[in-house]
DNA sequence: CCAATTAAAGATATTATAAGTCTATTATAT
DNA sequence: ATATAATAGACTTATAATATCTTTAATTGG
């Protein structure tokens, strides 16, 4: 019951993409491994889901670095769990009781309620 | 972003304790693991914890077994979420940012929906 | 008291997954 | 051409969950 790390990374490195206008400036993972204090090599695996995802792109070579797509004020919260970790279901049930297991019904229910908060949270809203 | 396969277990063992009486007969982790077919010991070490955490009784020796406590009804899912697991947080922050910082506050409200969502449902939801 | 039964505790093993590193490769600007 | 930067793949390490095994303690009934 909880989120990973790189999901972290991801949030953060892209909160502060936004707050260098990072819509207009390519910015490599060099200036976002300094400012968040994680390896270069393992935050760029991160970043390339969310690239893969289509968040954000990039360019290789000489001045290239990371860009956020035009709509990314648009991104929520859950987008980028998904990017990174991938449609995770809180709770799966170790037993087959069928549709009609009232536990599973619960925890659905409860891992909706999560899963739509999740999605009313833009990356705007992590930034304002 | 899961919880354990133990509250699983532990949700169905309580739901099936309810099932057969389980608050004036005491049913033997026997019964149970057929009833789910898991080990034995494991279910055992797992219904420890919710004994410790004083949802059910336990008596070893023969006619021995578990039974649960007369106020079960109101027991609530969270309550063994956190029996089993302890108590979770979805979501840790791997930097240290303080209370301003906008992406924990996002993560920690999802985390209170999910919590009061899960205190709101109690066993005897699962049962009827 | 004895034998059978049952939970608890502790040590250990197994598995799975996340986190992280390292090296080679590909792409781009000057 | 050279320097810079992302990507890919193989690999290692760390951690936690799952599970088993064995021993100990408690309870019942003869």
């Amino acid at each position: 019951m909880k989120f990973s790390k790189a999901t972290d990374y991801a949030l953060h490195a892209l909160v502060y993409m936004i707050h260098r206008d990072g819509d207009t400036v390519k910015i490599p993972v060099q200036d976002l491994s300094v400012a968040l204090n994680v390896s270069t090599t393992y935050l760029s695996k991160v970043l390339t889901r969310i690239v893969k995802a289509n968040y954000i792109t990039s360019t290789s070579g000489a001045k290239g670095g990371y860009r956020l797509q035009q709509n990314w004020e648009n991104v929520s919260v859950y987008d980028i769990v998904v990017a990174i970790d991938g449609v995770q279901t809180l709770f799966e049930d170790s037993f087959d009781h069928g549709s009609e297991c009232r536990i599973q019904a619960a925890m659905m229910e409860a891992q909706e309620n999560l899963i739509s908060t999740l999605k009313n949270k833009k990356l705007k809203d992590l930034t304002v």
